[in-house]
DNA sequence: GGCACGATTGCT
DNA sequence: GCAATCGTGCCT
């Protein structure tokens, strides 16, 4: 029998900087009624609470962060503007409150609609709060490698949307697929592809 | 209990 | 440039 291609807790377990690298490329499975929507994975950001102040777990935990400070392999979802929904996988050991946004897909299969940026890549997959704390050793939503993975350019630059954050905002904590059309484009902040 | 604001997006 | 829309966290 093959090996699985789902990416085992072990994988999330890892230093958080290094999972949102290696996230690139990887497969976003989600099942709904028995279908598959998948998309490959070209951006992400990386979130290290409570020390980061661009976190949500910046300063400690609260009901919403409670899902961070448990362990990794989950998903945190949190709504955002009262109409997005952004996913999050939650990184590094038990207790460490860090997580990795995954902030847009190349369509894969059955994936309505646009998927660059967050909110848009949580409509696509129908992804929203009830997801919250859901193990990506379920049945609902993981991450697996693709048959043939193919080669990353991999690029990096500050984090979008996180100009209160002072020093924080500019560390270059975000990630994306360089040769990839569908990383979301918000020109000035985004760097250079 | 009230209130300001957000890891966004789309329209003016 | 700014409205949409509501959960969260802090305060008043």
């Amino acid at each position: 029998m093959a090996p699985t291609r789902r990416l085992a807790p072990d994988f999330y377990r890892q230093d958080t900087l290094t999972v949102a690298r290696a996230l690139l490329g990887m497969h976003l499975v989600r099942r709904i009624d028995g279908e598959r929507r998948v998309g490959r994975i070209v951006e992400t950001e990386a979130y290290l609470g409570p020390e980061d102040r661009a976190a949500h777990s910046w300063g400690g935990r609260t009901p919403r962060t409670e899902v961070m400070f448990g362990p990794p392999g989950r998903a945190y979802v949190y709504l955002i503007y009262g109409l997005w929904n952004c996913l999050n996988l939650v990184t590094a050991a038990e207790g460490t409150p860090h997580a990795v946004l995954l902030r847009a897909l190349e369509p894969i299969r059955a994936l309505p609609g646009r998927t660059s940026g967050p909110g848009l890549l949580c409509r696509a997959m129908d992804i929203d709060r009830r997801l919250n704390g859901a193990e990506l050793s379920g049945p609902d939503l993981w991450i697996e490698r693709p048959v043939r993975p193919a080669p990353v350019r991999i690029g990096r630059s500050a984090r979008i949307g996180v100009d209160y954050a002072g020093d924080w905002a500019r560390r270059p904590w975000r990630f994306f697929d360089r040769d990839s059309p569908f990383v979301s484009g918000r020109r000035s902040a985004s760097g250079r592809r």
